[in-house]
DNA sequence: GCAAAAGTGTTAACTATACACCCATGG
DNA sequence: CCATGGGTGTATAGTTAACACTTTTGC
């Protein structure tokens, strides 16, 4: 065993980009060029080279097929490791996947033509191989991780309303939370502060604006 | 991009396996025979060939370094993915790492004399690599898994009894728990029955033994 | 009868939930 | 003055946490 002359698997990586599109949360597709599913949407992804680390590659790959710096993500995480077998026309791959967080992300149509676009989580087209589990996974885990840590900020800008904090869980949840209990949690939890600035739009009183105070993932349990 | 001389990683697996020794969390390790760290105890892994799932080269290689078929544990599970970057000497390495949960696991020694032991997570000794920082990340995942799943069946007998079970919870979460209170939350979960079988044990009143309704990873949230 | 582990309830603190009205603004 | 979203408190139910004595057995 472990003779020099040994054949290591593809390894690959796919990206499950998510930010808040109206309101709603939204995920990165590209529609694939090339066979299998030409023409379907799928997650960005690609190979890994020897002698960069899988979130290098992707960050490069990213780049490449929608235009956007993964650097510009708040959160990015990786999710687990699928062996996605007969996938590769050269064979047997690993696929790593990765989860990133933004916010005001445009995706720019490349050279290559991979039409990226940012679609809806529940009206999302079809989606080739298995990523469609993938996205679910991801869905999964962000629900998750805002339970446990503050990494809603990735999604939200510097300064927001309680509302659109609010209205940023919910997209997450994808279920109404009640206002009064929301705003008593949120700020007990001691996550944000108030600013001295508010934000007037429409006929309406204007919103307080809150920043979170820190933008590093940061674990917020009872302890 | 993606020709077909492109040149991956290798694949690596490693695997983080538990069980309780003695009333007490115990993780295997393996002394090294090669360099680096010749005679430094890590955790069993190997290289993953094409072909071959990651799952199944872990299988392989626990079999072949510890004498342990992880068929025997009841819980298998994938932690996470590391770029280990000058780790191998043919180059940079994707180490996907498992955790494995198993009880009354005699390790063997093999042919190449690979050492394997169990040592408790309290007491290890020198750990090769960034294996150390593997272990606690297996130990953090292990304590959050069996606070929302029942996956702590697989670390104990088919019957036991309530205090082997409390015991068993205070090894992993390293910490002691309220009896009265945890035989009220354990029962409430609905996840044990007890069984008209009782054990005796030296000089003191027997206890009932309990069995787990299902031998399958299930969540046991408040919903 | 004594040592040793098994077994058993109550109270207080905290957390989560349900719920409705007034406020400030723009038009 | 009215339509719109911003902002606020209280009461109840449920959950968690602290805590000590009696029971059954082997020797």
């Amino acid at each position: 065993m472990m003779n020099t002359t040994y054949s290591s698997p593809i390894v690959t990586v796919d990206s499950v980009v998510f930010q808040l599109v109206q309101q709603k949360l939204a995920v990165l597709l590209i529609a694939r060029t090339n066979q299998p599913f030409a023409g379907i949407h799928a997650l960005p992804g690609g190979y890994v080279s020897a002698g960069e680390t899988t979130l290098t590659a992707m960050t490069r790959i990213v780049a490449a097929k929608a235009g956007i710096e993964l650097a510009d993500c708040g959160v990015v995480e990786q999710l687990y490791t699928f062996d996605t077998v007969a996938r590769d026309p050269r064979g047997h791959a690993v696929s790593v996947t990765y989860m990133a967080l933004g916010r005001n992300i445009m995706p720019q149509l490349r050279s290559d033509t991979h039409y990226p676009q940012f679609f809806p989580i529940d009206a999302l087209p079809e989606i080739a191989f298995d990523h469609a589990q993938i996205i679910q996974y991801a869905h999964e885990r962000l629900k998750s991780k805002i339970s446990y840590t503050n990494a809603i900020y990735a999604l939200l800008p510097e300064l927001f309303t309680l509302s659109q904090l609010q209205t940023a869980y919910e997209a997450v949840v994808s279920h109404p939370l009640d206002k009064r209990n929301f705003r008593k949690k949120i700020l007990g939890l001691e996550i944000i502060h108030e600013t001295d600035q508010t934000f007037r739009d429409g006929a309406h009183r204007p919103a307080r604006l809150y920043r979170f105070n820190t933008q590093v993932v940061t674990n917020i349990s009872s302890f």
